[in-house]
RNA sequence: GGAGAGAUGGUCGAGUUGGUUUAAGGCACCGGUCUUGAAAACCGGCGUAGGCGUAAGCCUACCGUGAGUUCGAAUCUCACUCUCUCCGCCA
């Protein structure tokens, strides 16, 4: 949400900075609610000032004995008055915070104007691995090796799952301890929320009212602001922790960190080239999440690039990270990293970490705020979130990246004392 | 699923025959006096949001949420949400 204050004191400026995201808003109609919305205020809170003021006289002039019944009948009529304008100020207020709601964030000064074409690579680890052989793609390997089973996936859960069995279980579950362990590490809190959420976190988060088709509803009420969903992300929960508080100033920056799986509909962005675990309804992942201070989310959106990055170096993969353009950052967000791993099957980078500065968006669709020491005013804080990673995309990349002629897998060292093995071999023939 | 109890400002808690309670009071917290320092004591401050105003300030709304009755609602009526206790069912 953006504020209204800025637009009605600099439209211009807040016009001119949406056009970034190729995004061209007229706020003349905007303005206008709110003018009309100040001036019915100023109105019925003046009748409620003289209803005020005139009922508390009421008792006195009973006990007085005087004939009242004309000034009663004189103060229904001004309560009804007062009625009808504050269903007036509702509807407007209805429609502006419905213009708010549908603005996205305002890119970051430093973001590019312009799409995906517009992405700037600004760091690359390591380089394309050479292979002397003939290699396999993802899902040949994880097939071969019987770390995932696709049939049975889609035979239970239908198109779009998998069955992560034996050691592919294993090494899954050895990427989510080794994130887990190096967050506790880096003293984020530890969160595990609840995976189905209620309609207003998906607001705060500004997945809603435009994405409620993305997300898999839980038939629990007909009513849409009841509605239920199973979370695409646990940015969605996280955010929603601390809705409507307001934090104390000594308390920032809150650090945390959640394990969920992400469940997406994913409707239609099926493409025979991503196969296997690149896009599917359900994936796993460790989000990481901080409220800050306005001042410092610029430094802590590095902190949490810096911790992705280092967590997908320490699997050794070959990976770039890029800057995204105003329009490819999603709607709530002024400035996005993305960490993307080398997939050589195709030939292409694939996302594994999305780290982004939400500024006050998020913050003021949650009402979440603090208050300085010996302040008076409270101010939104900063939201900033990353994901310390997502797997689905990693498993593939550490399969087809450490493959070897014999069509076994050197597993990463991070990993090993979970695994309990040094190399995968093949399990399957064909 | 059934029965009962409850929801008031950071916290505890008064107020429920509707109108001098303009949400009392305690605690916590902050500032000050006193003290070598601390404690105690005393004094003062101490919710959120919105509107008007250059400003001091004035006004309005909020007692779980939403509607209703009334000149007037924390207080009365209805619906809903959540929490707690007990019973039943269940992986």
């Amino acid at each position: 949400m953006l504020d209204i204050q800025k637009i009605r004191n600099n439209p211009e400026e807040v016009k001119n900075a949406l056009k970034k995201r190729l995004y061209d808003v007229d706020f003349t109609e905007l303005l206008s609610w709110d003018k009309e919305r100040r001036s019915i205020i100023a109105e019925s809170e003046e009748l409620k000032a003289k209803r005020n003021k005139i009922s508390a006289e009421i008792p006195a002039l009973k006990k007085q004995g005087k004939d009242i019944s004309e000034l009663l009948a004189d103060m229904k009529n001004v309560s009804d008055t007062i009625k009808k304008m504050d269903d007036q100020l509702r509807e407007i207020e209805g429609k502006i915070n419905d213009f708010l709601a549908g603005l996205p964030n305002i890119p970051a000064d430093d973001v590019v104007a312009g799409g995906k074409e517009n992405n700037q690579v600004i760091r690359v680890y390591g380089e394309k691995p050479e292979f002397s052989f003939e290699t396999k793609n993802h899902v040949d390997l994880v097939t071969d090796l019987g770390l995932v089973d696709y049939e049975r996936g889609a035979k239970i859960g239908g198109s779009g799952f998998w069955v992560y069995t034996n050691d592919g279980a294993l090494l899954e579950w050895a990427l989510l301890n080794y994130f887990i362990e190096e967050h506790i590490k880096d003293g984020y809190e530890f969160l595990l929320p609840p995976h189905i959420l209620t309609y207003g976190c998906g607001f705060a988060a500004g997945q809603f009212p435009k994405f409620t088709d993305d997300v898999f509803k839980v038939e629990t009420s007909e009513v849409n602001d009841k509605m239920q969903f199973l979370l695409p992300t646990a940015e969605t929960a996280l955010i929603n922790y601390h809705r409507d508080e307001i934090l104390k100033e000594e308390d920032l920056p809150k650090k945390y960190f959640a394990y969920t799986p992400c469940y997406r509909k994913e409707a239609g962005s099926y493409r025979a080239e991503e196969r296997g675990m690149i896009r599917g309804h359900q994936f796993n992942k460790v989000e990481m999440f901080q409220f800050t201070l306005p001042e410092h989310s610029e430094e802590a959106l590095e902190e949490l690039i810096g911790k992705a990055e280092k967590l997908v170096q320490g699997l050794g993969l070959h990976h770039r990270v890029s800057k995204l353009a105003a329009q490819d950052c999603s709607a709530s967000m002024g400035k996005t990293y993305d960490i993307e791993v080398w997939i050589p099957s195709m030939n292409d980078y694939k996302e594994v970490s999305s780290c982004s500065n939400a500024y006050d968006y998020q913050a003021r669709r949650g009402n979440i705020r603090f208050k300085r020491k010996n302040a008076k005013k409270t101010e939104f804080v900063h939201t900033l979130n990353g994901s310390g990673l997502a797997t689905s995309r990693l498993l593939p990349a550490i399969v087809e990246q450490n493959q070897q002629e014999d069509g076994s897998v050197i597993v990463p060292e991070v990993l090993r004392k979970w695994i309990g093995k040094d190399v995968l071999k093949p399990v399957n023939s064909k």
